[in-house]
DNA sequence: TCTGGATATTTCATGGTGTCAAGTAACTGG
DNA sequence: CCAGTTACTTGACACCATGAAATATCCAGA
């Protein structure tokens, strides 16, 4: 929790402010890619998930940081869409896994595709520009490398 | 818009993880800050943007990318909270300039001072590197450099 | 002046997201 | 077998967001 309460110098605030315009920007493709395919947000995020693996709820709701009743009426959408499916676990009845079903996982393939922040903005780039902007936003996030959750 | 289709290089695909995650990190402490003050995000990002200038509610809609129809009720919630008013314009009586109160105006202060994602990350950085950083992102949205809305 | 069309805001209905509290089923350790 | 814990679901509620329809106001032209 930073302490800090004295006004960052003017750089820093240019940067955070830069920081803010590739947030929103992110977020509007995001949601326009996943509306092409009659997906909210939060369900994109949700298809993308399962399809590296398929996730028993409350791994979702760690994932997502959201509540697990939360994933409950996500799934039960998708589910009906016929993108998802639950499955038993093998050794616990109690945990269901979260997969997508065949369909689901075209359209999660078809939805990383369509997401073209990846590729547009960073095409004006060099590939050491992009080596270097790497390393800053590495350095950047570097105290917190979290991979398992 | 991008009929990209080909895969990107491993590169770009790293550095596309690496801006999700400063998206989700900058997602999570903006709420997080909010939250401190009993806001939502959308709230907090309304009430920042009123803060710098009082704004019709067409406006801010189109500030914040939404139906107008959304703002009367996001305007309503603050004003019952006594943190906006709402305001006739001089000149056209159909319009109604939303304001922050005094108290609106404390909050939209705390609020900012609060918000650490400036300072926390970006500590990790020289100025050299935030240099560097600002000029990597600047180059990277480039191509829609608008501010007027 | 009157009238028709455009604009600004609101209201209503609807659906998704998110929280919290309570409930059920299943696992775990004694 | 029993108590406590864990996983998921349900129900009530608030907020965000959209779209269609209503109201009030502006504006341009006859």
């Amino acid at each position: 929790m930073g302490t800090g309460n004295t006004t960052p110098d003017p750089l820093t605030l240019e940067v955070v402010d830069l920081i803010g315009s590739v947030v929103a920007r992110y977020h509007q493709e995001y949601e326009e890619a996943a509306a092409r395919h009659a997906l909210t947000g939060p369900q994109a995020r949700l298809l993308g998930l399962l399809s590296l693996e398929p996730l028993p709820m409350r791994r979702i709701a760690q994932r997502l940081k959201c509540e697990p009743s939360n994933i409950t009426g996500m799934v039960d959408r998708l589910e009906a869409r016929g993108l998802v499916e639950r499955r038993p676990a093998p050794d616990d009845r109690r945990v269901k896994l979260a997969a997508p079903t065949e369909e689901g996982l075209r359209t999660a393939r078809g939805l990383r595709e369509s997401l073209d922040f990846a590729r547009e903005p960073l095409s004006a780039l060099t590939e050491a520009e992009r080596l270097a902007l790497r390393d800053l936003l590495q350095r950047m996030l570097g105290d917190e490398g979290e991979n398992a959750g």
